[in-house]
DNA sequence: TCTCGCGCCA
DNA sequence: GGTAAGGCGCGAGA
C-alpha cells in the first residue's frame, strides 16, 4: 500500500508526507482568502489585505508563535516553544478555521469573543496576551474589534425563577435600550405586578455578585456593584426566549445575555444526591472543558466539543454531578439514550429510582424529588398524537424546572423542529455535547442564542498524541469500475441509478471483501462497515453473511447483533446504515469500510471516523515504544471516475481540517488474492449487473420506458410514472422487489417497502410477480 | 423543493 | 402481552 501516484484527478490526491502537508496549509488559506474575497470584493482592500508585508515584526519575532492580520485571522505556528499555551489561549477566544499539523488557522470572530469573556477572559488580558504571542504588533483594527466585541458583555441576564423568566440588569437604561427592540418588546410580558418609575422590577442582587475563590470580576459587575445593589427586570415570554437571545448577540444589539446557574444557592429546586464515583478520573481534557464550565462557582450554559471516543459522557455526567440537581438528558435515538442511562450509573453514584429513561419502547415513570430523565429529542419535540403515558410524562417535564439540560450530539439542535426543546423545557443550565460542530447549512451558529458560546474544544491530533484516542490510518481506495458497470453508467442519466451502478461496482465489493479478510484473518480486527444505501447494505451483508443493522432493525434485535459482535469470536463484522452515524456505540471496532457515501456530508464522515476512535490497550505500547503506530483503519471505497470521488473530497474537508491526512490505494485487491473472492468470474459480474439493473426498473420506471418506447404513449407514460414515483418514493421497490425473491431466513428483517402506501404501485407490483412466476 | 431513511404511534 | 406493519412527521442533504 503506497501512496497514491497517478493524478488523473488530481483535485482527489490527497498529501501524507510532512512537507507536502505545509503546502497544503498555504493551499488552504489561500482558499479562504478566496472566500473572503467573495464577501466584499471591491478589489483595493483586498489587495492592501493580502500584502503582509507592511507588518512590522519585532525583532525577537522567532520566538513568539503567532501571525495577527488586521482582518482578524490569525496563524499559529504549532512547532513553536509556546505552542501550548498560545493553542489554549487561541483556542479560547478564536474559531478554529483549519488544524493541520505545522500551522493553524484562527478567526477573532464577535461569537468567539463573547464566548472567550464568558469563560472569564478580559478584554485587556485577551489583547495584551496576543500582543505578547505576535510576532508583529497587533493591527490596530484588530484592538478595536476586540474592544467593540466585548464592551457590553455581562450588562444582561436571562434569570429563570420559578418557570418563569426576567430579563435583568443593574442598569436600566440598559434595559430601555433592550426594549427599544421591536423583538423584545413584544416579548415582554405585559402583566407585569409593578409598574412604576422606568417600569421595572427592582430586586436586590442578593449577593450574586460575589465571584468564586480567586475569580475576578468583570468590569460590568463590579461597577454594578460598587454603585448598587439593585437589580431591575422584566419578564418575556418562554417562547420568545430564543428570539430575544438571538436579538442580543454580537451581532446585533451587542448585550449578549450571560446565563449563568448559581446552583449552591439555588434554594428551590430540590438537590439530587449523586457523586461520581472515586474511579471517574477525568482527564486534563476533560478537566479542562469542566473548568471553563464552572469557572467561577456557577454553571455556564455553552457547547464543548470532543472527539468521539474522548469521554464525552464523563464529561456529561461529571456536569450533572456537580450541579446536583434535576438533569434531563437528551440524545438522537433510543440506542444512545440506553447508553447515556448506563453511563450515568457507571461514573456516578446515581441510584436506580433517581434515573429513568423515556421513549417509546421504555416510559419510565419519574418519581422522587429530583432525578435524571434520559429522552430522544424526537419524544420532547414531537408535535404529533402522542400516547396517554407519553403525555403524562411530557407534561411532568414541562413543568418541572430542569437544573441541567444536556444535549448530546448538540449539532441537530438547530434543526427546526428539535430546537423547540429548549424552549418546551425549562432549564437553568444548558450544556451542549458534539464531536463535529458542522452542518452542511448555516444553522451552526444559531447554537450561540439557543444555548451558548462554544466553552472548549479540543485538538484531534494532540488528543493523539495524548494517547487519548485511537491513531487511525485514513484511507481512500480507488476501485475502477468494471468494463460492464462502466458502460451502463455513462449510458444513464438517472443520477440514482448511476449511484446503484458505482456503489454495486464488482471491484468495490471485492475491495471490501478483501479488506475484511484482511483484517479479520490477519490482524483479528473488529470491523464495521457502512452504506447509506439499502440497496447495497442488504446486498453486501447477505453475499458475505455478515449480521447487520438499519433503521427497521428491532431494539432487541440490535442489541443481540452488538452483543455478538462485542463477545463472539466469530462474529468480527457488521453492517451499519446511517443508523450507525450517531450515538451507536461500539468500542470494540477498530476498523471503518465506508462503501456508500453517496451525500457530502463532512458531519457524517468525521461521526463514521469518530466509531473506531475509542483508544485500545495497545496505545500505551504504542507510545511506550516511542514508534508511531496505527491501531484503527478507516477506509472510503471509491468508483473511480464516478460522481462519488466529488462527494467523497467533499466530505473529508472536515477530518483534513483536523489535521487529518488521506492515504490513496489504488490496488486493491492485490492480483494475487483476487480468484479466491467473490464476483471474480466476468460471469457472475454479469449477473450482479442484471439484479442491479433488474431491480433499477422499478427504481426509476421512466427510464425504462424512454428507451424502448416513443411517440405519445412515451409522453403519457412519463407523465404518470412520474408523478407516482414522486408520491410513492418509488425507489425503495428495488429492495422489496428482489429481497422477496431470495430472502432465504436468517438475515435481518426485510427491509420496508415505501410504495406499498400508494395503491397503484401495490397492482403494479403483484402483476410483476404474477408474470414472473 | 424533493428524496431518503429514521423514530414514534398504535 | 409482545411483535409487525403501516401511517405520519421530521432531519439532512442536494
Amino acid at each position: 500500500m503506497g501512496h497514491g501516484e497517478r493524478g488523473r484527478a488530481s483535485k482527489k490526491m490527497k498529501i501524507a508526507g510532512k512537507d507536502d502537508q505545509k503546502m497544503k496549509n498555504i493551499q488552504n488559506a489561500e482558499d479562504y482568502y478566496d472566500d473572503a474575497d467573495e464577501d466584499s470584493r471591491d478589489g483595493e482592500g483586498e489587495e492592501k489585505k493580502r500584502d503582509f508585508t507592511k507588518l512590522e515584526l519585532k525583532p525577537d519575532h522567532g520566538n513568539r508563535p503567532l501571525w495577527a492580520c488586521a482582518d482578524g485571522r490569525i496563524f499559529l505556528e504549532t512547532f513553536s516553544t509556546l505552542y501550548k499555551q498560545a493553542y489554549d489561549f487561541l483556542i479560547a477566544i478564536a474559531e478554529p478555521v483549519c488544524r493541520p499539523e505545522s500551522m493553524h488557522e484562527y478567526n477573532l470572530t464577535p461569537h468567539s469573543l463573547y464566548a472567550a469573556v464568558s469563560v472569564g477572559l478580559e478584554t485587556e488580558t485577551i489583547i495584551s496576551v496576543l500582543n505578547k504571542l505576535s510576532k508583529t504588533k497587533l493591527p490596530k483594527e484588530m484592538i478595536d474589534f476586540i474592544h467593540a466585541s466585548t464592551a457590553n458583555y455581562g450588562k444582561v441576564k436571562l434569570v429563570l425563577k420559578k418557570n418563569r423568566y426576567f430579563i435583568e440588569s443593574p442598569f436600566p437604561e440598559v434595559l430601555k435600550r433592550l426594549l427599544s427592540d421591536d423583538i423584545i418588546s413584544r416579548a415582554r410580558f405585559s402583566s407585569e405586578p409593578y409598574y412604576g418609575g422606568d417600569g421595572f422590577t427592582v430586586g436586590k442582587t442578593s449577593g450574586e455578585l460575589e465571584a468564586g475563590p480567586g475569580e475576578l470580576l468583570n468590569e460590568a459587575e463590579l461597577a454594578a456593584a460598587a454603585e448598587e445593589k439593585e437589580t431591575h427586570s422584566f419578564e418575556i415570554d418562554p417562547s420568545q426566549v430564543e428570539n430575544v437571545k438571538q436579538r442580543c448577540l454580537p451581532n446585533a444589539l451587542n448585550y449578549p445575555m450571560l446565563e449563568e446557574y448559581d446552583f449552591r444557592n439555588d434554594n428551590v429546586n430540590p438537590d439530587l444526591d449523586m457523586e461520581l464515583k472515586p474511579h471517574a478520573q477525568p482527564r486534563p481534557y476533560q478537566e479542562k472543558s469542566l473548568s471553563k464550565m464552572f469557572g467561577n462557582g456557577r454553571a455556564r450554559s455553552g457547547i464543548i466539543v470532543l472527539p468521539c471516543g474522548a469521554g464525552k459522557s464523563l464529561v456529561g455526567v461529571s456536569a450533572a454531578a456537580r450541579i446536583k440537581k434535576s438533569c434531563l438528558c437528551l440524545a438522537t435515538n433510543a440506542v444512545s439514550v440506553d447508553q447515556w442511562a448506563f453511563q450515568f450509573k457507571l461514573w456516578s453514584t446515581i441510584r436506580d429510582d433517581q434515573i429513568c429513561r423515556f421513549t417509546s419502547d421504555s416510559k419510565e415513570r419519574f418519581r422522587g424529588n429530583a432525578g435524571v430523565v434520559v429522552t430522544t429529542y424526537n419524544m420532547v419535540a414531537f408535535g404529533g398524537k402522542r400516547a396517554e403515558e407519553s403525555e403524562n410524562i411530557i407534561e411532568e417535564m414541562r413543568n418541572r424546572e430542569w437544573g441541567l439540560l444536556l444535549m448530546d450530539e448538540v449539532h441537530v439542535v438547530p434543526a427546526h423542529m428539535f430546537r423547540k426543546v429548549i424552549s418546551i423545557t425549562k432549564s437553568h443550565c444548558k450544556l451542549g455535547l458534539t464531536a463535529t460542530l458542522v452542518r452542511e447549512d448555516e444553522r451552526i451558529t444559531d447554537l450561540n442564542f439557543l444555548i451558548g458560546p462554544k466553552l472548549y474544544e479540543a485538538n484531534w491530533l494532540d488528543l493523539v498524541k495524548g494517547g487519548f484516542i485511537a491513531n487511525v490510518q485514513c484511507a481512500e481506495v480507488w476501485c475502477p469500475m468494471t468494463k460492464e458497470f462502466f458502460a451502463e453508467y455513462l449510458k444513464k442519466e438517472n443520477s440514482k441509478k448511476k449511484q446503484a451502478l458505482y456503489v454495486m461496482n464488482p471491484n468495490k465489493f471485492r475491495a471490501c471483501e478483501f479488506l475484511i479478510r484482511f483484517h479479520e484473518q490477519q490482524r483479528g480486527d473488529k470491523i464495521i462497515v457502512f452504506a447509506d444505501n439499502l440497496f447495497a447494505l442488504t446486498e453486501y451483508a447477505m453475499k458475505l453473511r455478515k449480521p447487520m443493522i438499519y433503521g427497521a432493525t428491532s431494539h432487541i434485535e440490535r442489541t443481540k447483533i452488538l452483543e455478538a459482535f462485542k463477545t463472539s469470536k466469530d462474529v468480527n463484522t457488521v453492517f451499519l446504515s446511517k443508523v450507525g452515524d450517531n450515538s451507536i456505540d461500539i468500542p470494540e471496532a477498530n476498523v471503518i469500510i465506508q462503501i456508500s457515501s453517496h451525500a457530502g456530508s463532512r458531519r457524517q464522515e468525521a461521526q463514521r471516523l469518530g466509531r473506531i476512535l475509542r483508544a485500545k490497550g495497545k496505545l500505551e505500547d504504542r507510545m511506550a515504544g516511542g514508534k508511531e503506530e496505527y491501531n484503527a483503519f478507516f477506509y472510503s471505497l471509491v468508483s473511480t471516475d464516478t460522481q462519488e470521488m466529488y462527494y467523497s473530497t467533499k466530505r473529508q474537508q472536515f477530518l483534513i481540517d483536523q489535521g487529518y491526512s488521506f492515504k490513496v490505494i489504488t490496488s486493491l485487491p492485490p492480483p494475487d488474492a483476487g480468484s479466491s473472492l467473490s464476483y471474480h468470474s466476468q460471469q457472475e459480474q454479469l449477473s450482479l449487473l442484471g439484479k442491479v439493473l433488474n431491480a433499477g426498473d422499478d427504481l426509476v420506471g421512466l427510464e425504462q420506458l424512454e428507451e424502448d418506447t416513443d411517440g405519445m404513449a412515451l409522453q403519457k407514460a412519463r407523465r404518470s410514472m412520474g408523478s407516482m414515483s414522486a408520491m410513492s418514493g418509488a425507489k425503495g421497490m428495488v429492495y422489496m422487489e428482489y429481497n422477496s425473491g431470495r430472502n432465504k431466513s436468517g438475515q435481518p428483517k426485510k427491509p420496508k417497502d415505501p410504495t406499498k402506501r400508494h395503491s397503484l404501485f401495490k397492482k403494479r407490483k403483484r402483476k410483476k410477480y404474477y408474470q414472473r412466476s
